[in-house]
RNA sequence: CAAGCAAGCUGGACAGCCGCGCGCGCAGGUCGAAAGGCCGCUGCGUGAGGAAAGUCCGGGCUCCACAGGGCAAGGAUAACGGGUAACACCCGCCGGGGGCGACCCCAGGAAAAGUGCAACAGAAAUAGACUACCCCGCCGGACUUGUGCCGACGAGGAAAAGGUGGAAAGGCGAGGUAAGAGCUCACCCAAUGGCGUGUCAAGCGCCCAUUGCUGUAAACUCUAUCCGGAGCAACGCCGUGGGAACACAACAGGCCGGCCCGGCCGUGUUCAGGAGGCGGCUGGAGCGCGUUGGCAACAGCGUGCCUAGAUAGAUGGCUGUCUUAAAUGACAGAACCCGGCUUACAGGCUUACUUGCACC
RNA sequence: AGCGGAUUAGUGUAAUGGUAGCACACCAGACUCUGACUCUGUUUGUGAGGGUUCGAAUCCUUCAUCCGCUG
């Protein structure tokens, strides 16, 4: 199994926001753009507004399991930017999972068979 | 039993499946001449805090400056004795304040070296005469015609009474005086010196002496002690492209290419710079237990243990059981490392002590 | 992560330790047939807690919030 793969250059994530395609909810934000490779890429943005260094490592765990365990259901071949907002902060695990999937299904990065 | 006070500990545990960082191992894969790198593994071990926080003090460590001493400037600390690598920390003790008490709080040197400030109020704010008091002079009034009484004015005496204010000239009583005043005396208070005591201490005591002086130093200042600056984004090593200086050279050499031909490039050394990478990086003023010294903080000795090291940043997700009133968490995430302080914190436990009530 | 700075009415900005001002804004009134302009007046404040002082916006201290520099 293939590990995941991060970005961790700023001008990846400026190339997102700026060209990408969005959707959003009251929870997360999400911008996604294809890369021209053969995998996905996951950038995570959580600022200070969102809380204290233990809420905000909590939400990037939780946001980077969603994306591991719902990994086979996306298409590949793009760069997928999750931005916390702040009610991420109160949510739970579950919620969080709700809003991705939704939000995935808006900008359809989700494989037919994923959808169901 | 109730209320309180102080010190210390704890900050969920276990199991299953999936997943992560680091170290070790591997008969695995791949690259490499090798050293080793990268990937992988039903593998093994290990993996956040009491505050990791705020960055308020003190150090270690690294570089820079000075390389010896002193002065000035700027800053810090402040009863006294001890502890410590050091401290604005800790312990003990003294003084002051609070509480019935256990106990808690205090930047707590010098205002009697000097300068400044003290609004408003008040007559007066570091020195003073507004009212009231007393003596003298002079004028007026009443009558009981007194070297007496009342009232106005002038010149003095006097800090005792009054109200203002945070603060009013040591306090109270007696003597004294025209009226008064530490002017004198007894007692008390404060400061300084002496004696005794205390750790040759702060301090405490004295039927010893002298003096009687507002507050403010978190105003300037004085006294004593201490302090060079910057910080791991420090610093060291490797080092792409491009740059500068010097030397050599127009031959040779290097690259592309199987070779010739052909095409492209000046070469070497040094320096600055610093994309990126590696080190710095965790074994330390370390922790536990016992013992000795000490009231204690702490120190010595013995013995056992090794306990994160990431670099966009590792502890998460799902489920079950147990303790519980509550575990979908209280506050909260190491980033070079220590010693403190401060701030945040749901609850739970232990020990000592105080007060009140009841019973024996 | 390290380092530095700031906080005064709704906004901008003053104030040797002694009643916290000024301008604009808001509100009310006057002027006007009505509105604007103009004039008059009122309200609204020292980021929070503790300390020093007779008395703190100011001095000291502990926090909170905001801004900036170093990649």
């Amino acid at each position: 199994m293939k590990r995941t793969a991060s970005m961790k250059e700023n001008h990846l994530f400026r190339r997102a926001y700026n060209r990408g395609k969005t959707a959003a909810d009251g929870r997360l934000a999400l911008y996604v753009r294809r890369n021209g490779q053969k995998n996905n890429r996951l950038g995570l943005t959580v600022s200070t507004k969102v809380g204290c260094a233990v809420v905000r490592n909590r939400i990037r765990r939780r946001l980077r399991e969603i994306y591991r365990l719902n990994e086979d259901k996306l298409v590949s071949g793009a760069d997928v930017v999750v931005v916390a907002r702040v009610r991420a902060a109160s949510s739970d695990y579950h919620q969080l999972e709700r809003s991705f999937l939704k939000l995935a299904d808006k900008l359809e990065l989700l494989k037919k068979e994923g959808i169901k």
